[in-house]
DNA sequence: GCGCGTCGTTCGACAATGCCGACCGGTGCT
DNA sequence: AGCACCGGTCGGCATTGTCGAACGACGCGC
């Protein structure tokens, strides 16, 4: 039987959808947006809300995503070994930071965050595990692009967002930006994403070398770069020192 | 089409066995827990690999449950609505009572976290959204319980898990305190999960009074309870406040 | 080192299964 | 009141998923 069962994968687009939208959606909606007949949209998502993927607001006869996905989420985290070999290493580059600290690892031309650490103080801070960042206007996707060309193949066709007037928005630009990633060893981004906001990465490797992951820091300008706009040393020290470990740990011996 | 669609089950059943089993399964040990041919089971799997809910190990060839889970479980965050209106409250009784706040919503016959906020001191918690607790042995549960009556009937015939000496681990016990709870209007737990730990929660009621989640605060005995084993007066009084303005946002208003 | 057991995977055929177009019943807007 | 839209249901057709058996690769042990 070598071919992917159809019904299970109109029931993810569904999921994805839902989860994309970010609300609630009707019967029709989806069906139009997915190119079901009405009927089948109806099946599946009856399925899935006795399976408890999704649920339905009794008053407006909607659909959104369901609790059940929210414990196989984080399951997920249980068992990615990425995230379990790097948690004590991350506290510790938070502690000697002092910021936050998240790592990342690609999913469908995004960075999906699976572990962060927040800066050590008081103020509030709101988990991102779990958000999907983009590729280009982060140190951590940066990191991911440098060392996975099939990722950058993937770019192209894609529209790349300007989120700031510093974002790298053209493929060009962004290439340039991997090459030095690659020859430096670890990748930064200043106001790319958030204006004043800026972030260190570098790549996490696993068996045999190859990129899993990326890991940095991330928060204000003032206290991550210099007056030239560079990672301050000591901080691109910690940031390295940590992904290194990481990846001694997972079993990149000779990185 | 009245009625479920069959291979949307079977994919859920497998993903709700890998985050149960928590770990690596081989397709002959899914084919076998669930009763399908093992070309059934594979079929799934590698649908399900292709839409990112499952992952293969390269090396032993089992699956584990996927990154694209993750996002999906957050998102559901985004969307639910006893959390975030309750978000505020629950940062506000954390200042207040100067404890760990959770809230829970029934599934499955477990207690489901849906937001968390640390203690208010520096120590090391570990996040525990998304997390199944039981409903017997959890002032979070004990509450859920009181409130819906199909809850306790599922209780019959699942069992009732003694974590502790303390533990209710009797039907007929359980179904005393749980009286007790509906006529006090919130519920308390003492070592019964965890030796020194204890908790005290209150219903969350939605639209038309019906109890949808439940709010409480967790710690150490002795910062919770008196030296009779009953909660102190003042936190109670910060937990049942906190609730009732969660309903109230909810749209509870008699209550 | 050879063979046995087990694993993940593929094949092919059957019919069960899910898909679709058309049809209800209710709600809210005009 | 009429209309348009919504979510939900029905029944027939054939697509689609299921299953038993066989394949190749790996690893363990005799």
């Amino acid at each position: 039987m070598p071919g992917p069962i159809q019904s299970i994968e109109r029931a993810a687009a569904i999921l994805r959808l839902l989860a994309r939208g970010s609300g609630k959606l009707g019967v029709g909606e989806i069906a139009e947006s997915l190119e079901l007949a009405k009927a089948t949209a109806h099946g599946i998502l009856r399925t899935l809300q006795g399976v408890g993927f999704v649920e339905q607001d009794r008053d407006t006869g909607k659909y959104q995503l369901g609790a059940a996905l929210l414990h196989l989420g984080t399951s997920y985290l249980d068992v990615n070994e990425l995230r379990s070999r790097a948690i004590n290493w991350a506290d510790a580059l938070a502690a000697r930071s002092g910021e936050a600290v998240r790592i990342g690892s690609p999913l469908d031309g995004r960075v999906l965050v699976v572990h962060h650490v927040f800066r050590p103080d008081d103020s509030l801070q709101t988990l991102d595990v779990g958000a999907l960042l983009p590729l280009h206007a982060t140190a951590l996707g940066k990191v991911l692009l440098a060392y996975d060309t099939t990722l950058v193949a993937a770019l192209r066709g894609t529209d790349i967002a300007a989120y700031t007037r510093r974002t790298l928005s053209s493929l060009t630009a962004i290439k340039r930006a991997l090459a030095g990633v690659r020859e430096a060893g670890w990748a930064s981004e200043l106001g790319e994403m958030t204006p004043g906001e800026a972030g260190i990465a570098a790549p996490i490797r696993g068996h045999g070398g190859i990129v899993v992951g990326a890991l940095g820091i991330s928060g204000a300008v003032e206290r991550l770069m210099d007056s030239h706009g560079s990672p301050k040393a000591t901080l691109l020290g910690h940031v390295r020192d940590a992904a290194r470990a990481v990846s001694r740990d997972l079993g990149a011996s000779r990185w």
